[in-house]
DNA sequence: GGTGAAAAGTGGGAGAAAGTGGTAAATTTT
DNA sequence: AAAATTTACCACTTTCTCCCACTTTTCACC
């Protein structure tokens, strides 16, 4: 399970290295695939293969002979992509992935339970609550 | 599995160069035989061989008899070809195949799970839904 | 609290692969 | 038979990916 915020940072390259905390947390250590996902609120989720397996099993079901069960699956595939991490424990941003999120140079690493959201600072302020006396 | 949406360039002899990533999830990489649909939406459709199979033992397993099926099989049999990958990696789209799906220099390539979409820009932003907070 | 060691973070460079265009050969058509 | 269109293959350029090495931080033990 993820938890907590961590700042970090893209490097020129657009290579995003992960918190160690939250890089411990990740189920299978080695051979490290990731999907990446443009998801709600301009952030990327990122999961790990198993969470994102029941992801996909819900959209394969959809009836591709349906107009709009077909758009739903495909705004569903064109926003995820695959990614590696490096031997130093990086992953590499994809450019369409960067400019969804408006990404730059200071990321917010977010631990969500089954996923890692990663944010623009900014917007990231716009989308929590910060005096929890409300809840 | 095909996933993620890529921009791709149609050259003046209308081949058109497939991202290395979708490249790489087509099972059986040598000997590269695709089939080339024109499908719903007016998009073009890529489907791995195997893929392909299933499609077709489908569309084979409708009553010829009954004279909605039979046309419904005449037109998938008529809006399908066989493509090959040349050397570098590249698709011949065949004139009609283009004009079908309006493509001219610009592609986007979509990758859909079991198969690879082709769409002009502008007819594809018509069918996706731009804001995925619904999933 | 200081010192050392180990892990985490950062940057760069070399090699490989992907993209692009062109040329030659083969096939088809007039 | 000749010409034009098409197809396959080759070569060059550019981008990206992978890996290595250095710097910085953190944690533990003295």
């Amino acid at each position: 399970m993820f938890n907590s915020q961590y700042d970090s940072k893209l490097d020129p390259k657009g290579r995003l290295a992960l918190p160690a905390k939250i890089k411990a947390a990740i189920p299978q250590a080695n051979g490290m695939t990731l999907m990446l996902r443009m998801a709600e609120d301009k952030c990327l989720a990122l999961y790990p293969l198993v969470e994102y397996k029941k992801l996909e099993s819900q959209i394969k079901s959809l009836n591709i002979n349906n107009a709009e069960q077909r758009m739903l699956q495909r705004s569903f595939f064109n926003s995820i992509v695959e990614v590696e991490l490096d031997s130093a424990g990086r992953l590499l941003i994809p450019k369409l992935y960067q400019t969804y999120a408006s990404l730059e140079k200071d990321v917010v690493v977010v631990g969500m339970g089954t996923r890692i959201e990663l944010w623009n600072p900014e917007q990231y302020l716009k989308n929590i609550i910060v005096d929890t006396a409300d809840l």
